[in-house]
DNA sequence: TGAACGAAGCTAACACAGTTAGCCGACGTC
DNA sequence: GACGTCGGCTAACTGTGTTAGCTTCGTTCA
């Protein structure tokens, strides 16, 4: 369960479309991500999208499935990398997690917010990325508790639902502290 | 600070809008929540509904004090609860939390996810839900610490994002131990 | 009493969203 | 050489939020 599970295969062209939207995505952000647009960038009408993906969902299943493999490796290494990093695993885990969040908001959100297509997803992708919080709580309510916590701290900061202007360090300190 | 703020005064009609807009809401969900569909159901067509609102956005904001106020009251009514009710003030905190978010989910996702319009909400009512967090825990990044565990829990489950058929009292509890 | 005016409805229309139908050329295969 | 699939195209449909412009009704004011 240690090594990441393979993506789900692609032709060439459909790999370059999801490259494309992805792209399209961190630049320009989820509302810009349209078929019409995602097809000009890649270079043809938007109908021909479908040549290559049944349906808008089936695009953003994909670059989910890209979005869990980069959050999950950021996960994994934070919780292996043993005692040269500082701090124990759950802090090691949280200061990853906002770090990956943050690095790309429209995939995270993409990738965590919303119903998720599972049929779609590679097996085992999911499962694998959320991982590390089990391993880092050693039980299973703790590491979903954990996950919901990091989970919310990124989606309301990316929200801007904090107060205005506050300094969120202390609260993921406090987190930190009261899961470790 | 302890007494609910008013809500943004409206006219019957737009009042009147507002209420059915939430029973559409409640009822079908939030994709049924379109401009034509909130038209029919009060009697008018969709253009008529910007004589009353400036934009869907300006709907959605008196929908989402209305969310405010109902989560807020919620909180508020659990945290000061002296002793006659069962366990410390954040478990009690929790326990309404999330039988408040679900009972309506579709309102409290409009309420809590994504950008807030906080120019078109009634002034105070933001910090005034917010504040149960505070009085539980005492501490402003406490606060927020918590404040994102028991959203991250609630838009979890909504989402289905934890694992199928998952029993999710543990984690709550998990939660509950490590804030309490 | 009558003129003026604002509030609140209507229809027609626009731009853009995802998506479908149907056509067509290039390519590989029996 | 015929055939079929792959991958592109255009045209078009439905549904979305929204705007422009017209009308109608009730109120107000000279």
């Amino acid at each position: 369960m240690t090594v990441a599970p393979a993506l789900t295969e692609r032709s060439t062209r459909a790999a370059e479309i999801v490259s494309v939207g992805r792209r399209i995505l961190e630049e320009e952000g989820a509302d810009a991500l349209t078929m019409r647009r995602l097809a000009a960038a890649v270079g043809m009408q938007a109908p021909s999208l479908y040549k290559h993906f049944g349906t808008k969902r089936a695009v953003e299943a994909a670059l989910i499935e890209h979005g869990l493999l980069e959050l999950g490796t950021a996960l994994h290494t934070a919780v292996s990398g043993g005692a040269r990093r500082g701090g124990g695993p759950v802090r090691r885990l949280l200061t990853a997690y906002r770090a990956a969040a943050l690095a790309n908001p429209a995939l995270y959100r993409l990738a965590t917010a919303g119903p998720l297509p599972r049929e779609d997803l590679a097996p085992g992708l999911e499962d694998w990325a959320g991982e590390p919080f089990f391993l880092a709580t050693g039980d299973p309510s703790r590491a979903q508790a954990l996950f919901a916590f990091a989970h919310g701290m990124v989606v309301l900061e990316l929200d801007d639902r904090f107060m205005p202007g506050s300094d969120l360090r202390p609260a993921w300190e406090a987190g930190t502290r009261v899961f470790a």
